[in-house]
DNA sequence: CGCGGCCTTGAGCCCTATCAAGGCAAGTGG
DNA sequence: CCACTTGCCTTGATAGGGCTCAAGGCCGCG
């Protein structure tokens, strides 16, 4: 292959103001990546709903998503379940500290990864302490991601974490297309809701609501015409 | 010094089973500790509530708590405040990716903590991969930790998030006295609100709740006695 | 002793969870 | 091609947890 996929995503700080632009991956120099790629072994899955691995698992891989959409989620003893985070290619998977894995990770439609062994890769990274920086950088990143997450799970309501929702899926160019402003949503109601902390039903309806108030349009389930001016007005972040 | 407390705190998967007992830190050799204190400053405060850095400032320094409590909060535009995390003896402050801080920093009582330029600190890592690898744990370790914080308030109601945030408080010995199983609360009541996503008011409510359900005895505002098999018997974390 | 910050308590209302039923769309087998 | 099934989505009714506004109490500190 000429140059792979494989990349490290970046998180941008916002709702994106512009939709549809991803920021530039944390860079990696060509070498780096060929021998990532060289340590790894690629794994597809082509159902959705496939289990890359369950909560609980002895941690024996970690991965980075090539392509597709991932849902990380913890289910509680009683049966409840949290979607920790869904994600995109470029992102890091696994990286367990224990010798467990703490959550599962599903596919959300098909799906293509990198696997690495979690000692091979440990030791790889060590030995190259540009890659290691990478992901340390990734890391940073992704604790980024995670504490905006929780301060929109403490402060908004349910419209309101909906429409950080409906932007963060629309800064992924593979599901929005920017031309006509339709976002294609490829995961259910209750996957959102489970990753919102509310409930199906609640989704529905405040989707519902962002159309009343022509933040949004639904032409079908699935398929959102968005304003994004408008969504994001009502929002307060940053 | 003989041997200085510089240590990176690790954390451990659950609400304790058995509370005042901390988890090992993550090893680092007293070699890459002194490397380490060598390139840092100490910075002290005296007061509760100083502003260590503040959202939005350029970010030229990063941080290793050594001593005290400190809370990293973000204030959105109408004023809502979320606090993303309380920061104990060991753990990094300030990696924020991008130039500037996303969250304000601030003490909760006197504290002492390693100051780091930041430029310095990468070029530093990048030549060190034992202790570039030491602070990818710790991030990874971070992470975690705040997965679990959006699991607690996607999915708990408000007792069951205070009861997990007492037990969280008990797992460090500093302001829990394992004997007599007495828990000193550092912080206000504000603080444990913006930290669990609801006001002030509900957690005095919350606290008498548990009070009335035996799981806790409040002696005074500040100083609670646990019963944690009673705290924990609620919760289905893992 | 008095002040101010922090904590507690009360009342009313709204948001959202929950339970329940019905609709829609896609896929399957006859 | 159509009946049927199944999963997903929507809508309705109801109850309750928690927010908000407001006032009063407590404690530490000057």
């Amino acid at each position: 292959m000429p140059h792979s996929d494989l990349r490290l995503r970046a998180v941008g700080v916002v709702p994106g103001i512009p939709p549809g632009n991803e920021p530039d991956p944390i860079p990696l120099s060509p070498e780096d990546r060929a021998e990532l790629v060289h340590l790894a072994q690629i794994i597809t899955y082509k159902a959705a709903g496939s289990l890359i691995y369950a909560q609980g698992d002895t941690a024996t891989h970690s991965f980075l998503l090539a392509d597709g959409l991932v849902r990380i989620s913890h289910t509680l003893a009683d049966g409840e379940r949290q979607i920790v985070a869904f994600h995109w290619p470029g992102d890091l998977l696994g990286l367990a500290p224990e010798g467990r894995y703490i959550n599962a990770a599903e596919t959300i439609g098909p799906a293509r990864l990198y696997r690495f062994q979690r000692q091979e890769l440990a030791a790889f990274l060590l030995q190259n302490p540009r890659i290691q920086n990478g992901f340390l950088v990734k890391a940073t990143h992704d604790l980024r991601a995670l504490q905006r997450q929780l301060i929109v799970l403490g402060r908004y309501d349910i419209s309101r974490r909906l429409a950080v929702f409906l932007l963060d899926c629309a800064a992924h160019s593979c599901y929005f297309n920017a031309a006509d402003a339709i976002l294609t949503l490829p995961m259910s109601r209750d996957d959102i809701a489970d990753y919102l902390g509310t409930s199906a039903e609640t989704i529905t309806r405040s989707l519902a609501r962002l159309e009343s108030e022509g933040q949004i349009e639904r032409l079908t389930a699935r398929r959102l015409k968005l304003s994004p001016e408008r969504l994001s007005a009502g929002l307060t972040l940053d």
